[in-house]
Order: structure tokens, then sequence, then C-alpha cells
DNA sequence: AATAAAGCTTACAGTAACTGGAAGGTCAAG
DNA sequence: CTTGACCTTCCAGTTACTGTAAGCTTTATT
């Protein structure tokens, strides 16, 4: 199949398909004699994969060592176990950091009773020692 | 003062302040005649201001807006709160998808009872229709 | 006075993961 | 045979810095 065909499958546009090859996350496929590429079933399953990943927020690093691993079946998992064991600790704390932020927020926001700048208390709040 | 002095005193590194005058956030200050960059007082205060702002995540377009705003002390303050509102709004949009990305993540992350990649849930999980 | 260390300047490149756009070749339909 | 929709490659832009290099200037030490 050609790429807008994988794309549309996948969901994963051509555009980023070829990205994805580039950083050599997806193999180079075969090319026709036209010079287009042509991919086979087992690469919708490799996209698919890799959609799903990033949807989790995985790094594209961290992506190539899990489609890597699934390479010697009778290896131990503890790389996967690893990888989405960090990626959950990273989500967690960026958790953290942006309920400080919102409670920052929703201070400033609720406080400026004013209409003009010179009063207005978020300005003044941003400014204070 | 000096760049140097500068950055010690608000806490953003001399790297930094360059850049904030390179993009317009900061006012080129006056040059010594050796070139060196000289700051006043008043440069200390927007600074403050623009790292304080950046803490709470402000993109630097709209610290732009907030410091420019400053300038006209009669004006209305509708600008700033909502600069403010549309942050507060970002940053719980992000809450909500790192919340979904966080219990699938802790679903795939508990799933894994095996050793080996050949029967590694996380990855079976992760290549399932 | 000579030299070395530290700090200043500019300019360019790299980060992450794409996305947009230009320039040019290819293919199917009318 | 031309139009439009593909395909290709390559370069640039996004965000907010940070790293590095080359070259001055200043300060401290010998």
């Amino acid at each position: 199949m050609i790429i807008s065909e994988l794309a549309t499958i996948t969901k994963v546009s051509a555009k980023t398909i070829r990205y994805y090859e580039q950083v050599g996350l997806l193999s180079a496929p075969l090319r026709a004699d036209n010079g287009y590429r042509h991919y086979q079933l087992k690469d919708v399953e490799t996209l698919v994969f890799i959609r799903r990943c990033r949807e989790l927020n995985i790094t594209i690093d961290d992506i190539k060592r899990l489609v890597d691993v699934q390479h010697s079946p009778k290896n131990s998992c503890a790389v996967v176990d690893n990888i989405i064991a960090e990626q959950l600790a990273r989500i967690q704390q960026t958790q953290r950091e942006l309920a400080k932020l919102e409670k920052s927020l929703t201070t400033l926001a609720t406080s400026c009773k004013s209409h003009q700048v010179e009063d207005c208390s978020i300005l003044h709040q941003l400014n204070a020692p």
C-alpha cells in the first residue's frame, strides 16, 4: 500500500509517517519504480503501536526501545515495565506542578475587583515582592 | 549594573536576559563604552515580573501584553483578566488530559505479571485493537 | 608588565515532535 | 492533453530557552 493508504488506516498523517522514518522509528519501506514508498501489513501494526504510545505521551526514543524489545520475545520485559513506570512518574510529577499553578492562577483570577490597570490586583500581586 | 548583577538579583540567567531582549520582551538597555549592557532599577522590577509570569507558565507573547498594558494605568484591565483566565483554562485542560493518561498508564503498569517480552501484557495491550 | 581567569559581546546550532510550504515528478480521469 | 490529486525531497518555523565558539575587556596574580 502507498503512504496515503497507510495514513488513512492508522490515522497517522503521511507527513508524520515520513518523519518517523527519518528519525529511525519506522524502518524504510520498499520503493516502487516511481520512487513511491510501499508498505506491508506489519507496518500498519507497528504504526498503530507507535500511535498508541504517543497518545500516552511516550517519547520517540522510548518508543524505539519498546519497538526494539519486541524483536526478541524471550527477553525480559523489565525494560517495558521501566519505561511505563517512568512515564507514569513523569506525568504524576507534571500533575503536581500543574495543581500548584492552578491554585496560584485561581487566586489571581478571582482577585481583581477593579477595572483599571492601576488598581488591578492581578498586576499588583505579580509585581509584589 | 551589568548583566551578571541583574541575573543574580532577579534569578534569571544572563543568557535568558539577553534572550528576552532579543525577542522584545525586555527593552534594550544602555551600553557602556566597552559595549557592556547597563541596567537600571526598573529593569529589576520588570524582570522579576517576567519571572513570576513564566513560573505561572504564561507565554512570552502574553507577558509582552501584560508588560505593555502596565504602561497605561488608566486602561481597562480586561486584557489582564483574560490572559489569566485563559491560562487557567489551558492548565485545567492539560490537567484533564493528564488525568486520563495517568489512568491508562496505571492500568498498564499494574497489568504485567510476566517476565518475558512475549507474555508481557503491557505490550499486548499496546498492540491490541 | 605579562599573563591567566573570569566575564562580556555576537552569532549559530540544538532541543521535541512535528507541521507548513516550495519545487518538481507521477498518475488517473475527463 | 490538461487538470487535479497524489508522490518525492528539502528547508524553515514552532517554544523558550541552552550550549558552544570566537573574540574582546576587565580583574587578579605573579
